[in-house]
DNA sequence: TATGAATGAGCCTTCATTCAT
DNA sequence: GATGAATGAAGGCTCATTCAT
């Protein structure tokens, strides 16, 4: 119905919007103005505020499908790695607000179905996602004999909680130390002997390019 | 300037309205209807509804103290389960609505320079509490040899955030694997050989019985 | 320049919108929805919303003489008897929704020359054909010399001031009360002596068939 | 709650607001324009638009009540003339804007239960007003015997139908014909034999003063 | 002939905050 | 100490209408 052009228009708008002024603050105004478009003109094509963000978080999955391709041929230690640091990135990661935004918008989940609903699928998603690599990396012998599946969601609570108290405490040692001692505590006997977590990883989890079109990214030094 | 009874009664106000109506629609109105003063007076008493919302941070962690020192003398192990089970209590736990309306509130403090100050001092009350518990196992020779600070940050990550994903989500499943991983995983290195994490606390992580006097509480049916 | 078909395609869809939500919700949309058009076709055949609902009263008007043929060769009584119920009908008919609509429409002609231009040809037509019952049953000696012309308005307001308060009020009474109150003490002096005016019409006065096609209709159940 | 003063001066000017744009744009903010307030005062006092209308209604028939018993003392004809008078009043009336707006308004109670429930209670002051009027009459031996509710219900529809079909149409013929039919053909019998409709009322039916203060009324030339 | 997209003006309502009393 | 009244700024949403295609 929208064509991919205006929703991309729209969407990508939502992004730098919910980066600039958080989501409690995410108004039709906010997002119309970061396009050139009216604000009627979301409404034209969501019926509500409420589904333009729902949308919004569908059209995240949609990336983030493609993203995961991107590493799909490197080896299980190194996609783990790279997953490691992308939720425990550094923070002058610029996906810092976005990630702190979108926290504010997970809150909402508990009250708003709609969201919670595609908050879910998206949780789907990862967990597959981690679960595929450890299962990968058991066959592949760098891995440990494990469940996944409770070690996916093991992890995903972990880095998910570093992450939070790192951004709403401003307390970026949570990263540093939740990594250090899930390499230590949890992946030492997820890995196999004598295989490590890399101080850093090889590969980077691509950015959603879509949202980064004209600007640096990974600019060096 | 504020006398002690004005101040609980409109905090215990505020608990009761960040559990009935979350954090987003906490309007000074909203607080005022459970109180038996008007609006006003709240903005007589606090100078905006930001730092109402911050005394009330403030509030909450110097009940806290008083919480701990209840389960003070109970062996290291006791009190870390008791710690466990409060974290990633089940569903049906009264105390989630607060949590999830608190989840709102933390999500803004990366917004509100205030609110992260006390969250702050929040979570390091938390942290030193584990890390106190910690210490006094490896002393009492429950626990074996290991970092106390890291492990606190460890576990509180991890434990957030299989709180967020629960509430966020509507997964309990997060809860129960979480807690069984971390006993398995992360536990298994803490406790000393032969110690084991109990699948039920014995002693119950007291709420904060300023917001419950009245009501029921642990009352068996 | 507007066809036929497309025409009434529109007048129809026009029926049934204000039927179903009245003249205040008479959006655009709501007409198109009605339709197999797109609402950008309702502006390309009329040049405003305005001009689209008096052009629906002159449709209106346009069905109204042929529908008074269908009664012509009837005698008098009958004729004015047909037109009483019809105004006075009871509340279980289908008409109701559309009279109350287009109360609301007649309340706008105060403010609308444009449409108190085409409801006052509709009195005409209106009165007229009242006129020309009460003269024929004049000429036929069913009826008593009388005026026909202000008899006729009186019998309209009359009618008309029943129906609205019906309406309005939610009270049927009314058009029972003037109903026999009209027969005993206007039609009293207007109909031949020993004439009564019947407690039942034997002809119906014909519904607008152009907004009724495919439905039942008078179908007994 | 409110105190009187505040609702006054609301009450009047949605008065003023009512006659000056009509019912379908009788707006907030035009009510508060017509005020030394803002228009969140109004939300202050009322709940919504909705509310502060219905209680405009009430408001009037508050003014009803006392504008009744000024005329009380009089004979019944004359007070039925004035009645008769107020109903059917001249175009040049300064009231004609108000039951323009009102009838719009009135319009809207088939799809408003609130509007509706006062309008019948303002229905039900009016036809008692009337039959009272009525069966003072039959008791002076100024009117025949009758039945006066059912009569009362007769005149009421009339006259609201002349009244409405004038406004709607802008033809002042309904009001005088309908006068005179009515004096005609339905008082003829209300009336005791010899009594006469007066051609003009000596008693007014006085104006609602509390929405003329400062102006005019009836001042002569 | 028709439409999808877009928009400006406006509406109702909410809310933190102020202030006279 | 406390409050009732009030308000400005904003927000989500609607709608008749326009226009390029």
């Amino acid at each position: 119905m929208t064509d991919a052009d205006t929703r991309h228009t729209i969407m990508a708008a939502t992004y730098e919007a919910l980066c600039e002024v958080g989501y409690s603050d995410l108004t039709a105004q906010a997002i119309a103005d970061r396009t050139d478009r009216s604000k009627s003109a979301l409404f034209y094509h969501y019926d509500s505020r409420e589904e333009l963000v729902a949308a919004f978080i569908e059209y995240l999955i949609d990336g983030f499908d493609g993203r995961l391709e991107q590493i799909d041929d490197r080896p299980p230690l190194e996609q783990l790695t790279a997953f490691v640091d992308w939720f425990l990135s550094g923070p002058d990661d610029d996906q810092v607000a976005f990630h702190t935004a979108f926290l504010e918008l997970r809150a909402q989940a508990p009250y708003n179905e709609l969201y919670r609903e595609k908050l879910r699928e998206s949780d789907d998603r990862l967990r597959e996602a981690i679960e595929t690599i450890l299962r990968n990396g058991i066959e592949s012998g760098d891995f440990q004999e494990h469940d996944p599946e409770t070690v996916a969601a093991l992890l995903l609570a972990t880095f998910d909680g570093a992450r939070i108290r790192q951004f709403t405490l401003g307390r970026d040692e949570y990263l540093e130390t939740v990594r250090e001692e899930t390499a230590a505590r949890i992946l030492a006997d997820v890995l196999a002997p004598g295989v490590e977590l890399p101080a850093e990883s090889q590969v980077e989890f691509p950015r959603d390019e879509r949202f980064h079109d004209g600007d640096a990214g990974d600019r060096p030094e």
